[in-house]
Parts: structure tokens; C-alpha cells; sequence
DNA sequence: GTAGAAATAGTTCTATTAGAACTATTCTCG
DNA sequence: CGAGAATAGTTCTAATAGAACTATTTCTAC
């Protein structure tokens, strides 16, 4: 039997729906376009892109239960859009999974490394570039990371994502290094088994 | 009209039927759930661990397309099991896929990056708390990385692998690295807005 | 000034992926 | 010998990514 006494689990949902909700928490009404603009802008280097169909749904079912409401507004003779606001019980509701739900190990999906991985049936060449590029790409991404870093230290009340994309600076900025010596222990790999077939 | 001096495109398959290929063209044969334990210890850092029911279908697929072949092995009088083994069409299959597939790009998700993004919901000792927990799992996760390189590093034809699972450990150090910051960039910002507050 | 391209807004469909659950046999150790 | 962990294999469901699709609107070139 269940006592008054323990404290309410937070409702089990699956991390999209708290990043959306999440991003309500920022904001007085979004629309479901707006959230997957500010979702790409703010969540996408640390956390990821939720995919717009990903962001219907999870609103469809926050407001199903009870966590955010929403109306339809005129923006001009044609068109209507929906706008969404994060409620009372919704806010209660993602304090307490911020705050008490277990937090999901990090995951990465690193196609380079798969690669890399596979070396042994690919031309050396065509491995070392691969490589070079993803270090390339980490160095954009680090100075996209610190544009957006900037942008939200200016907003009050964003302090946090704009911590978090410090965080994702040099998160990248580690990637680059990374990549780089990566790059040196390729050529040395390289070597000594192209020492071993010469030598055969 | 295509013309025969085209080279043949890679077949479109998704990553995760690549790995358990390329997982194959290591081993002479592998039944699917030596296929999950090979996974689960050699691509689990920097790519990630499909799961089972994935890797079975995945099988099916490929087997289908002449990738890989299998017979059923009897290993006692009661139970069977089915052995896969790689086709030399899957060997040239995997090494197009390895050399000319684009690559698509790293993806991290990060719920602990997540919660501090909406650090304005929680309680800043509880983020603390958050923070320091994943620094000492990255290091964990280095430890094992590093030991995983070693056992690869002293198997023949697995020196690639080896050299993936020391860009996995530097890549755990550095999150180490990373996290540690982040708790002092925390400590910041919570002074700042208590006195911000207290100002009030 | 108007045809066509690109951008904005919103939604739906499909395939991939993760993870849990489930069956069934065998090994282990107290 | 009995409980429970390990091995082997499969299936189901939900989450997720990404492409496709409809429909307006604004921009740009002729």
C-alpha cells in the first residue's frame, strides 16, 4: 500500500519531453516551430536536435497531461498557429525531474571512430583524411558553440545554457586536440605495418 | 542510362549493419550473441552498444543481401546455435562503405548537460552533486578504455581497435577535465546570483 | 508585374535504434 | 538437490532521426 508520506516520483517521460518542456520554461508561448528554431539554437551542440515530429508529439502528450496548454492565435487573415505555455503543474513537474530522476549515461555515436576502427580495410590515405576533416568540423562547431555562449550571457535568466555552451566550446575544442593526435598515432601505426609487410 | 564504368555505390545500409559486418571480418565465425559480447567490449566507448534484437535483424539483412552466410553448429544434443560468417561480397561491400560512405557526424547526448541547461529549475547543490558524479564516471570509463586498449593492443589484427580505444580513454580524460571545470564555473555563477539576490 | 525560387509554418510517415521482457536450457555453489 | 546466475536466442514496444509533404509568403529576375 502507498502512504501519503513518500514523495511523488516525477512522471516517467522520455528526455525529449523534458527538453521541451524545459525550453517553455524559458519562454511566455512558443509554437511548436518556434520550439524546434530555439531547440536547434540552444540544445544542439550539448544535447541534441529532437526532430520536429519528435516536438509535436511530445507537446500532444504534455498537454495531455496536464503540463502545458495551449490556444490557437490569428497572425493574420489565413493563417493560425498554435502557441504552447508551460503550466503550474508542469513546472512542478520538471523541477522534480531535474532535481530527482536518475541522469542517463552520456552517449556518443562517433562515425569517424567506426571507421577508424575498421582500418584495417581501408587505404591509410583515405583514413588519415577522414580524420583530418572531423577535426576541421570540431573547430567550426567549437566557434559556433562560443558564438552561442556569448548571445545567451547577454539574455537575462539564460546564465545556465550559456554555461552550457562554454561547456560545449571546449567540449569541441578537446575533439580538435583529439583528432589531431589521433592523426599522429595513425602515421605511426602506418609505418610499422608498412615496416612489417616490407620486411616479409 | 548508367554505364559500366561507374563504380558501384556503396549499399545503403544504416551503421549499425556496417559495425556487426565489420565486427565479422575479424572473426572467422561468430554466432549472434558472441556478436553482442564482442560489441559490448570493443565498440561500446566510442561508437555504442547495438542491441541484440538489432544486431539479429541485422544479421537477417545482411545475410539476405550475401553479405554474410551461416550454418546451424550442433554444440550438444539439445541445443543448436547459428554460426555467421563473412562472404567475400560483404568484405567488398564493407571496405566501399569504410572508404566511400559519407560520414555522418558525431552525436552526443548528454543528459547531464541537459540538466544543467535548466539549472534555473534546480537546486544548485543537487547540480554539484550531478556534475561531480559524471566527472568520476568518466574516469571510471577511462580506466576501462585504457584496459581494453591494452588486451587489443597484444592481438594481431586488432591494432586499429587498439589505437580507438586510447582515442576513448584521452576522450575520457578529457570529459574528466571538463566536468571538473564546470563545477568551478557552477560555484560561480551560484555566487553571483546569490549575491544578485541577496542585493535584492 | 509576374513567374518561379526560396523561405516560413506546420504536420505526417517511415526506418532506425534502445531497451525491456520473455523462453528455455545449463552451470554453480551452498 | 534447489536457487539463482549464466548462456542462447527471440520478440515487442517505445523513442528517435530524418525525409517528405502541404500550403502560404516573400524575394528576385526577367
Amino acid at each position: 500500500m502507498s502512504t501519503a508520506a513518500e514523495a511523488p516520483p516525477p512522471a516517467e517521460l522520455p528526455p525529449t519531453a523534458w527538453a521541451v518542456l524545459g525550453l517553455l520554461s524559458f519562454e511566455r508561448e512558443l509554437s511548436g516551430y518556434d520550439l524546434k528554431k530555439w531547440a536547434d539554437n540552444s540544445l544542439r551542440f550539448f544535447y541534441w536536435s529532437p526532430a520536429a515530429s519528435q516536438i509535436y508529439a511530445e507537446l500532444k502528450r504534455l498537454e495531455r497531461l496536464g503540463f502545458v496548454t495551449s490556444r490557437i492565435a490569428a497572425q493574420d487573415d489565413l493563417r493560425n498557429k498554435r502557441l504552447f505555455a508551460i503550466t503550474p503543474a508542469g513546472l512542478v513537474a520538471i523541477r522534480g525531474w531535474v532535481q530527482h530522476a536518475p541522469v542517463e549515461p552520456p552517449m556518443l555515436k562517433h562515425g569517424v571512430a567506426l571507421r577508424a576502427w575498421l582500418g584495417h580495410l581501408a587505404d591509410p590515405a583515405r583514413l588519415r583524411e577522414m580524420v583530418a576533416e572531423h577535426r576541421d568540423n570540431s573547430a567550426a562547431l567549437a566557434e559556433e558553440a562560443s558564438n552561442a555562449a556569448a548571445s545567451a550571457a547577454i539574455t537575462k535568466g539564460w546564465e545556465y545554457p550559456a554555461l552550457v555552451s562554454r561547456w560545449s566550446q571546449r567540449y569541441f575544442e578537446a575533439e580538435q586536440r583529439l583528432a589531431a593526435e589521433m592523426l599522429n598515432d595513425l602515421d605511426e601505426l602506418a609505418a610499422t605495418l608498412g615496416d612489417a609487410r616490407r620486411r616479409r
